[in-house]
DNA sequence: TCGATAATCTACCAAAACTATGGGATAAAA
DNA sequence: TTTTATCCCATAGTTTTGGTAGATTATCGA
């Protein structure tokens, strides 16, 4: 399941995507109109500019905006800053391999082979969409 | 990420996929060869049974196993049983469909347009193997 | 320089989900 | 009727999730 940091997070930078001339807008103003806990939203949104997908302004108009153009950030950058890998499990993770301390051997496991050819067809979606394409 | 109770669910199918003449095997010997939990594994073998992918003897001699040939099973129907809906939002799920509650209109929707390939890409995968395909 | 504004940071909390474990009931075979 | 092994319910421990509270810091306009 999608966890619900990684479909607001999703939100809140297509809604600054369509931001025109990437003025900061306020937290307040994206969580209003996207239904999302202003508090919680807050936290996403921070995390997403300590790695580098949105920059901050504060005080009086400040705000959050986008840093690169939409066509530019792709949903593998934005899922992995959000969900975490998106491998299902850690042994088939491109950026965070973790052998399984249950697997003898890795080739031989039919759980590693199945999920290989997950992560590759969610990896070309991932790839082959950017937050331009969402809008 | 997948569950444990997936994982190792699929593991315990695979090793039943390869026992030969179909002969019951004991939740000990799985656990053992595997490498799990033998109480969990019981429960996870039991939901497998509950939902017609499993047969099990009681007493001397029984076990678990497999009623239809492993390339009759497909994992569309292993990864429901055991990890839920294959759609990572409710939204865009065949089998488990929901409504967002925050979202005014599901075709504007940024993360249904994405979450639905991603639910396709999956869903191809997931109908393109069988159990027999995993050994 | 002052006050309002708005992000930043730290800490905390409750509920749910996950990963088991325990103990007894039930059924089959020897 | 004893042994074997599944069945079933309850529960405990841990982690994740989703969200709150409050103090702090930076910026702008007057």
């Amino acid at each position: 399941m999608l966890s619900k940091k990684t479909k607001y997070g999703l939100k809140a930078l297509a809604y600054l995507a369509k931001v025109k001339d990437r003025e900061p807008v306020q937290i307040a103003e994206i969580a209003k109109c996207e239904n999302i806990s202003q508090k919680f939203l807050e936290s996403i949104l921070l995390t997403l500019r300590r790695n580098g997908l949105l920059g901050s302004k504060k005080g009086k108009g400040g705000g959050y905006y986008l840093i690169k153009e939409p066509h530019e950030i792709h949903m593998t950058t934005v899922m992995r800053v959000l969900e975490g890998p998106i491998a299902m499990v850690p042994c088939v993770s491109l950026n965070f391999y973790e052998k399984c301390d249950d697997c003898p051997d890795e080739e031989e496991c039919s759980v590693h082979k199945l999920m290989l050819q997950v992560r590759d067809s969610a990896l070309d979606v991932y790839r082959n969409n950017t937050l331009a394409d969402l809008l």
